[in-house]
DNA sequence: TTCGATGCAAATAGTTTGCATTCTA
DNA sequence: TAGAATGCAAACTATTTGCATCGAA
C-alpha cells in the first residue's frame, strides 16, 4: 500500500512517456494498463474509473489508478457527488465548480495565489485544490431564482 | 424530494426552537426526531448520520436529516472521505481542513471575503464553502517530511 | 382515527479485497 | 518461469427506497 500523500509528481507529458516511467520503476506494461493510460491522456477532461476501464475490469482499473497515483503519474479530483475523476498529473491546477449545474472552470494561477495567501495568513494552512475543487455558483446559476431549474444537470 | 439548493436558513438557535419550527410546519415531533435534534445541538462539531442515529434506525436518521435540511434547520458538510457530517444550520461558515491529518479550523469572515473576492473576480463564480471545506495542509503537516506519519489520523 | 414517521430489509453506488489464473519481463 | 497483474466474485461503506406497522396530533 504505502500511499504517500504528497508524492512529488513524475508528470509524464504523454501516454508513451507514462509507459516509460512505468518500466523505469520496474513495473509491467500490461494491455489493461496501456489502454487505461491511453484513455486517460486522450481525454480532455477528468474521467471516472468506470469510464477509463471501458469494457475492462473495474477493480483492476482502481488498482492501476492507485499505482499510477503513487507514482505521481495520475491525480484524482472529488466532485460533489458521484465517482472520483482521474486525469494525468500536472493538469489539475485548481478548479471551481458550480454546486448547482456542475459547470467547472480552472481558476487562473494569480487567483489561486490570492486565495492561498488569504488562507495562509488567516489560519496558517497551505490551501490545496488538487483533490477538492472550490465550490460555488456560476454566474447564470447565481442569477437565477433559487427555486428554478438548474442550468444544466444538477448535483449537490 | 424537492431539495432546494439555496434554502433560506430557518436557523433555530436550540433544539427546542427546532422543535417549534417543526410543529409550525405541521410536522410531527417523534421521539426519534427529538433525540436526533438533541444530539445535533448538543454536539460542538458536525456529526455523521450514524453518530446522530445512535441506537436508532440509520435510514430514519437520513430521512429526518433530509427533512430538517429542506426546512433549513440543518446543514451538512462533505469531508474528504467518510460520511457526510451534519450540524445545525447557521454554524457552518467556511472550514479549512488538513488533507493529511484531518484537522479542521473555521476560516475567519475577512479571509472568506478575500477568497470570495479573488474567485469572483477571476471566474465570476460566487464561492461557497458550506458543503465542501477548503482543503490544505495544517502547519505541522506542511512542515513534516512528506513520507512520514501524519500528525493525527490520516485521510485523503 | 388519520396519515406522518418508524424500523427492518433490501437495493444502490462507489470502491476495495481475496484468490486462482494469466501474461509480462 | 517467477511474480506482477488480471478478472471475477464477494465484501464494504455510505445512502436510499419499499413496505407494513406504529404513534402523534
Amino acid at each position: 500500500m504505502t500511499v504517500p500523500h504528497l508524492t512529488p509528481a513524475v508528470e509524464a507529458p504523454s501516454a508513451h512517456a507514462a509507459f516509460a516511467a512505468l518500466r523505469a520503476r520496474g513495473l509491467r506494461l500490461s494491455s489493461a494498463r496501456r489502454l487505461l493510460l491511453q484513455a486517460l491522456y486522450a481525454a480532455d477532461q477528468p474521467l471516472s474509473a468506470e469510464e477509463l476501464a471501458g469494457d475492462g475490469d473495474l477493480a483492476s482499473a482502481y488498482r492501476n489508478l492507485e499505482v499510477l497515483e503513487e507514482l505521481g503519474l495520475v491525480a484524482h479530483v472529488h466532485l460533489g457527488h458521484g465517482p472520483g475523476l482521474y486525469q494525468p498529473a500536472g493538469r489539475p491546477s485548481a478548479l471551481v465548480r458550480c454546486e448547482r449545474c456542475g459547470a467547472m472552470r480552472p481558476l487562473p494561477p494569480d487567483a489561486v495565489d490570492a486565495v492561498r495567501a488569504a488562507v495562509l495568513e488567516a489560519v496558517g494552512y497551505r490551501a490545496r485544490f488538487a483533490h477538492f475543487p472550490i465550490a460555488g455558483l456560476c454566474p447564470p446559476c447565481a442569477t437565477t431564482h433559487h427555486d428554478e431549474e438548474p442550468h444544466h444537470h444538477a448535483h449537490s
